[in-house]
DNA sequence: CCGTATCCGTAGGGATACTG
DNA sequence: CAGTATCCCTACGGATACGG
């Protein structure tokens, strides 16, 4: 009994790992803000600028799998698919706001710093 | 004025490539439960299991450079180093630790869900 | 004891082009 | 419209070895 605090499976490791790549969190801040909470494949890229067509279907399919995001598919022609965060997903935008009010608080300063 | 809502700037972007890396903010919590506050080089390798010893330098050298964490030398022999937060970086520990709570509580689900 | 430099593998992610 | 496959390039990060 060490007490070897570190699990190597430390949650919040893990949490970052998930959401801290390069478009998860933006994505689930669009889908947190959609209004109404559906948003199609095209409009979900005009609302993340910048991201390559690869990525948001990576992006999203993760999301889904994950349980964070709900996949729905309208069978018309051309067909529409549909995502929305679930109520996994929504929960998670609780404490990720947290952060974001922190980031638009003390990022500037932070950058400041950073060009030192 | 077309609305482009999607700053290439996002703070919370920009914050998630600062602090979704993978060490720092199991850094920061480290730091953050640290009594006495202050805490060595070696102390922070043994707190993070499986740290190389080059990305615990990076790692802290970044951490300081943007503010979050203050350096001090005791100029002795062999020196010693003291590593600890700044307020800067102790209002991190907030938002953080909402985070943690959320992954906490989730990431099993997260976890199961992925794996089928 | 503290930190940095080099070397190198791997994975994240962009551009592009193609299918249903 | 929605999604996948391929190619390629860079940056993250581990091992190791060396300097204050």
């Amino acid at each position: 009994m060490t007490g070897d605090l570190f699990d190597p499976a430390c949650p919040t490791r893990q949490l970052l790992d998930r959401i801290g790549d390069k478009w998860t969190s933006m994505l689930i801040k669009v889908l947190a803000e959609a209004d109404p909470p559906d948003m199609g494949f095209a409009s979900l890229a005009r609302s993340a600028p910048g991201i390559s067509h690869k990525m948001l279907s990576q992006t999203l399919k993760n999301l889904c799998r994950d349980g964070l995001v709900a996949r729905r598919v309208e069978a018309t022609v051309p067909p529409r698919v549909h995502y929305s965060l679930t109520d996994l997903g929504r929960s998670l935008d609780g404490p990720l706001s947290a952060l974001r009010v922190w980031a638009e608080r003390h990022m500037a300063v932070i950058d400041a710093n950073r060009r030192n």
